[in-house]
DNA sequence: TTGAAAGCGATACCAC
DNA sequence: GTGGTATCGCTTTCAA
């Protein structure tokens, strides 16, 4: 193991050859003998050469790295998408930088610079809901996967679900069960305040389709401060114990439906019988639960390679077929809506 | 918007002065005089200038960026792990590399290839098993957190828990309230089969202190093909349907335990009285599971904080302390070993 | 206080 | 097939 990095110069020097040879060699570019292919070779093997990739971007502008842009790893939710991504990325030959901001902005703006400094060759927002302008000179292009905002920058695309259809198609499975007072919960982290509403306004309307009259008082929303799942069971608690009542419950991500599960169960009310429950997001959270709960499944796979097909489309300065992409979703039907 | 990125050079340019000068002011090192810095800032932020990385770091050989190698941030556990890291070396002015190597020695390989390339100036191991020995030409620092294995590198710190006796006193908590028949259940990635062999040696010892009988048909191992969680399950159900019995279970991983909840509820057996169960990590799974299971915590600030200063330690060349850390850990009850 | 110029490591054009 | 050399953007030394 040698103690100093090895260069090209110090190859080129032990094989007698030049620095653009071994650059030849080392890439498979231009022609060189076999003979001193072999050699060259074997003498960067023996000296551990690697590649000095700043000296390479600095030459090539050009990092083949990625910015992916997410508000919170932990949720499985972005974290299947961003890990899905990162496969195809790699797939096409990039590497991702991956991004935590925690829905915070003034630390987004932060990164962004970095990463516009770091010379990636572009990003991907994958969930939340920020507008942090990108006021630096660069001109990458952006994807947006389930992120509302936009970066200003100029060849953006947007990857998103139908969010009014999906509120809408989670409240008329409770309402087709027979369902007639169906409660709306929902827990956004304060950053992302009416982050929600874009369900919301399926479920209002679904309401109105289905003359169901609308109840204010089944409308839960609270902030995310501690984690959703607490914070949900306790906006069931509070709603309950001042008297309101529901036969079903759609709730904005499958955390906070566990949590209203939990809440449910705790009271002795019989979810899936009693009461029906809906989550969204097919996340590891409605599948771990008994009874197992009902939830919509986003077809993330399919997220991730649109995002990305329109990410290398931009990179390669093709022609974008479709700057806003719209994924079908999939109720899926468990315990909490069939019952047992 | 500028289209084209701005250098440095574009800005001594615009304000009449040298290359030399603009550094200087942009990096608040020399001198240069008051009106000289507003005249360069005011022309810096006019055109939105960003230091180009690569430049930067080819310059001075130091990117500031540490590497992050963990084999599966979908675990919760490892990722509180990751996120602790990450912000203790932001805090202390450097960027994280996070990468997943899903457990896949090859990828691995390839990450730390791809890295020393891209200049890191560190790296950091968290979680799992791996013995990948670097074999580049570089002479970095690295830290092992809660990671069996080694780099090969000159300098190198460990971090871990005192695994054997976390299996100890997982197993001493369920024999305090009066289990006799303990089980083990052990659900490791086939890639990091026997990741478990220390806890299982503190579980072996407990018992063998408390003068129980070690029942090898209670040993129950899988590999980690599906989720663990309906793998836990399985085992459990096998186990229980060749009609062998337990009072407790020692669960290597609170997905494991939630697995092995969800499975003996199932059968109506009643979990925290008729069996006690109890996990390991405190990670989300053992929060969110009714009832809530009991687990040992492992004190992962502590265990970051450890590692990151010794890992900057190591940067700055300073003496190393102590190449062995190790950090205490601690048992957690609640309602699987506690009951209602 | 300011500037000219060398050099970090790799690439690629253009001679040979 | 091979090599000399300019170049990418920035930092830093040394002189002015």
């Amino acid at each position: 193991m040698a103690k100093r990095t090895v260069s090209i110069y110090d190859i080129a020097k032990l094989a007698g050859v030049s620095t653009a040879t071994v650059s030849n060699v080392l890439n498979e570019k231009g022609s060189y003998s076999a003979k001193t292919r072999d050699v060259v070779l074997k003498i960067a093997r023996e000296q551990g050469y690697v590649a000095n990739f700043a000296a390479k971007s600095l030459r090539e502008s050009s990092t083949k790295t990625i910015a992916l842009i997410t508000p919170d790893v932990s949720n499985d939710f972005f974290s299947t998408l961003v890990l899905k991504v990162e496969g195809l990325l790699r797939a096409a030959g990039y590497t991702s930088y991956i991004c935590n901001t925690a829905g915070d902005q003034e630390r987004e703006a932060h990164y962004v610079r970095d990463l516009v400094s770091k010379q990636v060759d572009g990003f991907v927002y994958i969930g939340g809901r920020t507008h942090v302008p990108h006021e630096v000179a660069s001109d990458l292009p952006v994807v947006h996967i389930d992120h509302r905002g936009s970066s200003g920058m100029s060849r953006e695309a947007f990857v998103d679900n139908d969010l009014p259809r999906m509120g809408y198609d989670m409240t008329k499975t409770l309402v087709d069960h027979g369902c007639k007072r169906v409660a709306l919960v929902s827990v956004s982290a304060s950053a992302y305040h009416g982050d929600e509403q874009d369900q919301k306004t399926g479920y209002v309307q679904c309401l109105y389709d289905t003359d169901i009259q609308l109840d204010k008082n089944l409308i839960l929303e609270g902030p995310h401060e501690q984690p959703s799942l607490l914070e949900a069971a306790q906006l069931v608690d509070e709603c309950l114990d001042m008297g309101y009542s529901f036969d079903g419950v759609v709730a904005l991500g499958d955390r906070v439906a566990l949590g209203v599960v939990n809440a449910l169960k705790h009271r002795g009310i019989g979810v899936g019988q009693d009461v029906l429950v809906i989550g969204m997001d097919d996340s590891i959270y409605s599948r771990v639960s008994t009874p197992a709960i009902s939830t919509i499944r986003r077809h993330t796979s399919q997220m991730a390679q649109r995002g990305v097909d329109a990410l290398l489309a931009m990179l390669h300065d093709k022609e974008l077929p479709e700057p806003r992409i719209v994924v079908s979703h999939e109720v899926i039907e468990r315990a909490t809506t069939l019952g047992a």
